[in-house]
DNA sequence: TATGAATGAGTTTTCATTCAT
DNA sequence: CATGAATGAAAACTCATTCAT
């Protein structure tokens, strides 16, 4: 890593590693409150650095979404050729893969990630910050969307519309950390193998099956 | 109509048409910003009241998630009886209309509805809401969880976790509400085809058709 | 009075008497620190109001330089007929006597007005308070600009410039309120006989009678 | 250059030179901001200087005010033997010459003395600062008052009470600077001629030629 | 019931100044 | 001498809530 680093300038890498100090800090202080409850303060004593100092690495509060959808996103990005690897050129096991990953980095960094999706709605709708947001996201929905389209074009992965299909597996994804009570105690694993089931078609029986009464779940 | 209140006090009558009031007002100024960027006084000026009169019908600024969830989850239960009998017995059918139903409601109050879905989850970590947050959206989580049930009895619907498919289910629908910009031009039928055909088993192809290379979308 | 507000509605009343109020307050503590020393806070407390209800009467605080303007504009513009009356159609006459009205308003709010006058500069320059910056300060201009023009018409004030003229009668009594500590100790009255002096033409000795070397001050 | 120099210890060249630097740099930022929206970091980038450095040669910020004064009061005091000499022993000549000066001196550093003149006065409350406050501005106020003496002396110039005399002259001078919107397009020779009819008594019409309708401007 | 003026705690943000390097 | 990251106090401004009318 000290090689790594040996072409970027000290202040770069001060820089970065107060942010990441700031990220870890904010999904720290979001697992207690909302992101308008948590003030400024608050984060940077979560983040062991002086209010004012928030502002030498970010702009305004509202940039730390920002931050949070970079930082998530480069987690995720990070691991993609691994899972390409590991799924021996089927699409289909790829993409569970991927969203298995993806469900992982969610988890991690959960109640962050709640923010970052409902508070960036509004962020998108100002123009000076619409292009870092859009910026930040699209390795992601990039990656997905790239996975689809090998699918669709091996013929083992079947949908009408690209843009509804990666939102689709994306809500699959989120709704692991977007249920409040109601899934209290649910196994992440369990989620992931409802998810994986529904896609790979074992949801509904098949029409033609049904008069054989087979009721077994998940064949 | 004069009718249908007869049977209540007056004042119930009058309290029940304020939150209606100030439920719309609700809808109309969430379009435009966020939970807390919209302050009382705006709401109440759309809603035609003054700042004040708003205390006489609600007990705090939060509680307006409370009518939130109470006025949506309403308008999908009236609907459910008329659902069950157009499904003709079969909970595949009665699941997927009512999930159509549910999207069509999202739909109609969307900025509502992500407001509700992600402020919401605050709420309930407080004592004085939780049961009421609860009590608001029961029927909504039961009904879908009954449909569930009768499907696997039936044998037509499989899943392996009750609450983790329930939510999932109710992902799927969220969905329709959480896109921002990248879904932008996206119809909501498009939308709900695609959520039924995954549901329905056509998302992946089946393994043993894999070979064949058979790349027609959603045979 | 109480016939003069009879048309007004009683928040205009309200709201004119809380800026009195305020502008009042705004004088006393000009009067201790500068405008950019004397906080929101410090005013409002001053004027025996909350911080808060500052905003109810004034957009921001910077509004408060256009209340002293028209303040202080108004103060003078009531007297401007009684001068008129006294100065028997000369315009000389009508110019010292306004001259010393506005010397005497200047002194009333001294502190406020050197304020207004210093910030008053940087607040022209915002387009969001030019308009009323200068619609404040247009009666007062108006005024000086009228009386000059009548002296030149009747052949008895001479200048090259109209605008340069006003500008420095302005100086001349704004120099009332500017010393330092450079004129504590002198009188109202004579720095008004002073200017008075200049303005009627005793300052500098003729050049014809320098020779006889007369050094009576003001023959 | 050097020269000049060769008594002065390395040290106070630097710093002298520094100061300078630092002058020149608030007069630019001057232009274009307030003192107090004018940061430190500001001024110290404009100055081509790190923002720590600038405590090497102030004390504190309020100091620039100091540094302002005894930057253009210097200017001035440069050049008033060449103005004697050029002034033939005639005090009034001299005045209106030093005045010309001093008009040019302020308009060439316009709004670095428009903040001077506003802000010295709460500097000159504050014990630290009093001091060095006169003594900068001292050599300025001495050289109008001894030639207005001079002027009394020999009978050609007329006044009641030197202090009002000295300062009323200053503000003559400084009403160069501080016009807003109001003077915009008038050319400082048109200003300085106006004044200097003024002060020669060319204003008010002599109340004996009234009758003769001369209505000629200036004779 | 209805009003909306008043409150003051709390928010984001800025910035003069310091000091380790 | 020079730097500029770090500090934390203080500022302007907002707004949920109350209450006299």
């Amino acid at each position: 890593m000290a090689e790594a680093l040996r072409n970027q300038s000290p202040d770069q890498t001060l820089a970065e590693s107060r942010r990441r100090q700031i990220f870890l800090a904010a999904c720290r202080v979001l697992a207690r409150k909302s992101f308008h409850e948590a003030s400024v303060k608050e984060l940077a004593l979560e983040a062991g650095i002086a209010t004012g100092s928030i502002y030498l690495y970010l702009h305004s509060k509202d940039e730390i979404l920002v931050l949070i959808a970079e930082s998530m996103v480069g987690e995720l990005v990070e691991q993609l050729p691994a899972i390409r690897a590991r799924s021996g050129g089927d699409p289909r096991r790829e993409l569970i893969e991927m969203m298995s990953t993806i469900i992982d980095v969610i988890d991690r960094y959960r109640d962050a990630f709640n923010v970052l999706h409902h508070e960036g709605r509004y962020l998108e709708r100002r123009t000076e910050y619409k292009q870092a947001i859009v910026r930040a996201s699209d390795p992601y929905r990039s990656a997905v969307a790239d996975v689809l389209r090998r699918g669709r074009q091996a013929g083992v992965i079947h949908f009408f519309d690209a843009l509804s299909a990666v939102h689709i597996i994306h809500m699959l994804c989120a709704g692991w950390a977007m249920h409040g009570l109601s899934l209290r105690g649910i196994e992440k694993e369990t989620y992931k193998r409802e998810v994986t089931a529904i896609l790979e078609g074992r949801f509904f029986a098949p029409a033609s099956r049904n008069r054989n009464g087979n009721g077994a779940a998940h064949r």
